[in-house]
Formats: structure tokens, sequence, C-alpha cells
DNA sequence: ACCTGAACACCGTTCAAGT
DNA sequence: ACCTGAACACCGTTCAAGT
């Protein structure tokens, strides 16, 4: 049995979790506990280490953006669904950035790894409702726009190259002629 | 002028510091410097940041594997002498995993493209040795099988891929026949 | 059953005092 | 001109005492 009180400082710690990585500059973790206005031991008691933290952090913000999906997918054309779905996922991997550093390699390729199903199952329902009203080439692969996807949120901090118009760029060759 | 005490001081420390990497676990400055027989302050001033010292140590070792490259290719035939190269250059990168884990990703990529241009330099040489006795292709290209091997030490903590016979292999791609 | 927060050992960094 | 090492503020982590 879970008390409540446990669960809402768990969702509390994730929270201020998030903005803080967000923030420039580091923070540790009795900062955090804090700022969540938490003893030092409750954060320690959720989250045993830093990399539980960042991951707990990095698997909300993927399940936010899974979830916001369907929504985006009813709103809108499939390819401009895509788009904005996969705006903000450029912008949750900017943020990620800085989560990333502080992730151990091997852990950041296991996070990966643990998103890669729910991810594709979103790019791959946008495919099929664009093949489906002819906007979507037919032999378009959802593995191909995740693998360019990447390449260009991993492009971000790199070069001053133009998120959006890269994605414009990957988007027009899903297009039908 | 350098003082040669201070120049003493500086290799010292990054002769503990290139095992200390090795080793697994971390290790604090201040522990290093113990082990090293100098001051705190004396490995601060050398190395100012964490950074600064892995970087130091990696350059390092990359000089090291340049500067012995041409006792490798002048005592063996050319495919033996990369062979032989090659497996030092993994063995390094093996140890400059524990490295990488402590540069950010940018750091990491800075230290990559700085490193790019003597092992270019050292590979091209086998290179256009081998292509001069007939031993290897004369279609090969040195930026080939870098990338190649870069994928081989990539793929070492990951899989049990075992990189000695995935080297034979990018080897074996090089020979004429 | 969970939380608080003082306490602990240790971290990176500084700097007065030495040579 | 450079080094030493005590000192400082702060880190992650623990745990007795509370509710």
């Amino acid at each position: 049995m879970v008390r409540s009180d446990a669960r809402e400082n768990r969702e509390r710690i994730l929270v201020v979790a998030r903005e803080v990585f967000a923030e420039p500059g580091e923070a540790s973790l009795n900062q955090i506990a804090q700022r969540a206005g938490v003893g030092a031991g409750t954060l320690y008691r959720h989250f045993p280490t830093r990399e539980d933290l960042v991951l707990a952090v990095y698997q909300d913000e993927v399940e936010r953006l899974v979830g916001a999906a369907p929504e985006l997918l009813a709103a809108n054309a499939p390819i401009d669904g895509l788009r904005l779905w996969t705006t903000d996922l450029v912008a949750a991997m900017r943020q990620k950035h800085g989560l990333g550093e502080a992730l151990g390699q091997s852990a950041h390729q296991a996070a990966a790894d643990r998103s890669y199903g729910p991810v594709m199952a979103v790019i791959t329902a946008f495919f099929e409702a664009g093949k489906a009203d002819g906007s979507i080439r037919v032999d378009a692969h959802p593995a191909d726009f995740l693998m360019l996807t990447g390449a260009l949120w991993r492009a971000i901090g790199h070069a001053d190259a133009d998120s959006g118009r890269m994605l414009e760029l990957i988007l027009d060759g899903l297009r039908t002629r």
C-alpha cells in the first residue's frame, strides 16, 4: 500500500527535477529535495541514485509525449500532426541533452531502447493515417523517419542547423507527389 | 620559462591519471594528486578542471600511438602492421571508454575531431605502403577503414563481439585478390 | 509506513605560507 | 616561479527521531 503523501512527494520531486534539469548548470540532489519541499532522505528513498531520478524524468517525458499523440492525430492532417509531434519530441530531446550528459553512455542507450517501441508506435500511427488519406507515400518507412529525426536532434547542439527547416526537408520526403 | 619540477609534476600527474582512469570506479582529483605525490593545488594549477585532465590523458595516448606507428610500419608487412596498430588503438579506446563517460558529449566530440587528422595520417601511411607492394587494393579508402574501426570499438562494451575477429574481417576487405 | 533534517565522510577548489 | 596542504563550502548518503 502506497501512502498518498509518498505518491505526492514522488510526483513533486519529479516535477522539480524536470524544471531543474532544463535549467543550465548543475543542481545537487539536496537542492532538488529542498526545492521540492522534502527531506533529503525522502528523495533518496524514492530515487536511490541520481541516475534513477534522471531516468524517471526521461521516462515521464516520453510517456507525456506518447500520450499527447492521439489528440494531435485527431485534430490535424497526418503530416501536420507529425510535424507538431516531432517538434515536441525534438524540444524534449533538447532538454534531455541536459539529462543525457548526466547519464552514462550505457544508461543512455538503455533509456533510448526502452522508449523505442512507444515512439515507433506513434510514428507508425501518423504514417498509417497519411497513407490512408493519400498524403504520405505508401513506401515510406517509420524506422527511416525515426533515424533521420534522431540525426536531427543529435545535430542540435553541434551546428547552427535550423531544426525546423531540417524537419521540413524530412517531411517533404514523405509526401506523395 | 617552465621549471623542471613543474614539468615533472605534470608528467607524474598524467601517468597516475592514466592508471586511475583505466581502473574501474571513480577517483577524486584529490586522490590522484595524493597518488602522484603532489599537493591538490599543484594538480589544479596544471589542470584547472577535470575535463582538462581527461583531455590531456586522451591527447597523450593518441600521440603515443601515432608516434609508435612508424616503427610498426618499418618492422611489418603493411597489413600486419595495420592490424597491430589498430589493435593498440582499440585497446586504448577501450580505456577511453572510461574517459569518455566522464567527458561531456561535446568535449568528447572535440577530442575526437582533434585526433582525426593524425590518426588518418597513420592509416593512410599503412595504406600507401600496402598499395605500393600490392597487398592492399588500390581502391581502398582510409576514411572507410577508420569508420569501420570506429564502429568496432563502439561495439566493444555493448555486445560480446570478438573485436579481433571483426578486425580480421575488415582487413580481409582491404586485401587484393 | 513514511518523512525530516542534522550529521558524516568526502568532494572540488582556494590560498596563505613556504622553498 | 612553483609547491604544499590546511581550510572552505558543498556534495551524496545515512539514520535516529518524529508523525
